[in-house]
RNA sequence: GCCCCCAUCGUCUAGAGGCCUAGGACACCUCCCUUUCACGGAGGCGACACCGGUUCGAAUCCGGUUGGGGGUACCA
């Protein structure tokens, strides 16, 4: 088929006016990036408010680079954020195929078809002398392009080559003497001067295109409207505009988003593990919270809000509300706002989510290690194997009603899913691990002290109490033996969860139940007596 | 080297010539609440990168400098 012939296999879409095709473009080669999370959250929400069609094309066109199971992760999460497209990908839809391996013939007729149109041109330069052309001109620190060595050579001896067998590439004849401009939504106008515009491939000798014919080729075909994409792109929509003059097409709307950057104002690096998206469905992040949050920082509610329905968003986001600087993926925001949502979830619901999240943790099959951030962009690294994360679930899922009365205790306490896991193992008996006689003898500073209170405190200590009965006899208590009622309280703390660190003392103990509660306390006491000894 | 984008508190930003002694949120600090932590409440710290213009008047407009980011592949 020939180029005109594909313009009637891909027939425009008829949609209301104003309704925006939008799409991503992931190539498969390696993890889902948290930016391809942004750019889907932007484009199905543009999609979603104008009535459009969001797609998928997934751009394999370097075989080299290509990862197994990449394809998978991305539609994975992609469904875990709830920004599934309508169409594309191994979905399908009427402009299939969405991959651009499958799509090898339009490229290559497009290609040609611009080549006899004198737009492009067949280039036989091997890897070797392009190497050399570029080292030249570094060395004279000009700049580095294709010096144009094929741009003129004779048809007869560019048929003759081809005939010959010889490999050959299309280059995108670039125009002399010309200003390249485009529209950006929110940049306005961006001029190029063509000669700053490099010869680039369009056509490799393997006969996959590059990005540039397949992205504008495609974009065409299947009727993109609005181009939503990295700002990284911006250097290379000058060749886009060219090919799409070459080919009388109209070009779509186009908008540049920031690259997202990390707390050092770096471009988001792998080296900090944070770039994935699965890396924050791992670190307990939930998909409301986190897509909230990516909205949050390359866009403003108008009410200024930071936590919002994510129908404001769809309902209010205009691309021309972009921000034209990187923004920080600031993780104290990120819990902040993901703590949010985690709040707003019942106990039934934060239980079942915690559940889920174990589940998928331990589907994992390896060590799973919990980034806790604090102030000044520091963390902490909490690592739990399979094992441990298998015997929490066992001890999560045990008694149902008696984890959420645990969860129900004091849910604003948690941001993460993952601090669900760091900081309640101590209500279950099967996971209670023992204060250190240090730590116990610590609040009261002497092991005999706190072997008094804890002992007097068992004598006194009955379940069927209520909260003032409770804590009138733990002063009274205090008052008897001359110590001070925040170190016994703390004591009795410390006895009962290993921990300094707890929700109020009093629901915890009733939580416990007697059996449980006197158990401690006895572990506790001889804790103390046999360090001293 | 060359090309492009950008520049308000630590971070996300409000601000589209006088409403700005620059507002909000996160973070941080202090105090209150309190048996610890958390939550909540009340305060506090904290920015228009710099230099020139334009103007009666500039965070807002223009130019330059500096700084940051991106691109410069038969990668996307």
């Amino acid at each position: 088929m020939n180029l005109e012939q594909y313009a009637s296999v891909y027939p425009p879409r008829s949609l209301d006016p104003g309704a925006q095709v939008t799409r991503i473009g992931p190539s498969p080669t390696g993890k889902a990036h948290i930016g391809t999370a942004l750019q889907a959250v932007i484009n199905r929400s543009i999609a979603e408010q104008t009535g459009g069609v969001f797609l998928l094309r997934v751009e394999d066109t370097d075989q080299e680079r290509l990862v197994v199971g990449a394809y998978e992760d991305l539609i994975a999460a992609l469904a875990w954020m709830g920004s599934i497209p309508d169409e594309g990908g191994k979905l399908g839809g009427t402009y299939a195929p969405y991959v651009q391996s499958q799509r090898l013939e339009i490229y290559q007729a497009a290609a040609k078809s611009l080549v006899e149109q004198g737009h492009a041109y067949y280039c036989f330069c091997t890897a070797e002398r392009l190497k050399m052309v570029r080292e030249k001109q570094e060395a004279l620190k000009q700049p580095t392009m294709y010096d144009r060595h094929c741009r003129n050579l004779a048809k007869d001896e560019v048929e003759t080559r081809l005939a010959a067998g010889e490999a050959a590439v299309i280059r995108l004849k670039v125009p002399d003497q010309t200003q390249i401009r485009f529209n950006d939504l929110v940049r306005g106008e961006i001029v190029f001067d063509s000669s700053t515009i490099d010869d680039s491939v369009i056509l490799k000798t393997d006969g996959f295109p590059t990005y540039h014919l397949a992205v504008v080729v495609d974009d065409h075909f299947m009727g993109v409207t609005t181009i939503v994409r990295g700002e990284e792109w911006i250097p290379s929509t000058p060749k886009h505009v060219l090919l799409y003059q070459a080919f009388g097409w109209e070009m779509p709307r186009v908008v540049h988003t920031p690259i997202l950057r990390d707390m050092s104002r770096r471009k988001l690096s792998k080296r900090s593990g944070d770039t994935s998206i699965t890396w924050y469905r791992i670190q307990g992040y939930l998909p409301e919270g986190l897509r909230n949050f990516l909205t949050r920082i390359i866009w403003v509610h108008p009410e200024g809000k930071d936590v919002y329905d994510h129908q404001d968003f769809v309902k209010l986001f205009r691309p021309e509300d972009l921000p034209n600087t990187g923004p920080v993926v600031d993780m104290q925001l990120l819990d902040f706002v993901n703590g949010q949502y985690l709040r707003q979830l019942t106990t039934a619901e934060l239980y079942a989510a915690v559940v889920g999240y174990l589940h998928f943790l331990i589907d994992l099959k390896q060590e799973i290690a919990f980034d806790v951030f604090a102030a000044s962009g520091t963390s902490t690294r909490f690592v739990y194997t399979q094992d441990q994360l298998v015997q929490y679930l066992k001890a999560f899922t045990k008694d149902a009603d008696y984890t959420q009365k645990v969860l129900a205790l004091e849910p604003e306490r948690f941001k993460r899913l993952s601090d669900v896991i760091l900081n309640t193992p101590y209500y279950f008996p099967a996971l209670f691990q023992p204060a250190s006689a240090a730590l116990l003898s610590k609040p009261l500073g002497d092991p005999e002290k706190a072997v008094t209170a804890l002992k007097e405190y068992l004598l006194v200590y009955a379940q069927s109490d209520d909260h003032t009965a409770w804590e009138a006899k733990v002063r009274e208590l205090a008052r008897t033996t001359n110590l001070k009622d925040g170190k016994v309280f703390m004591t009795i703390r410390i006895a009962a969860t290993g921990s300094e660190q707890t929700p109020p003392l009093f629901e915890i103990l009733q939580i416990l139940g007697e059996t449980e509660v006197r158990r401690r306390f006895q572990l506790a006491i001889h804790s103390i007596i046999s360090a001293v000894n």
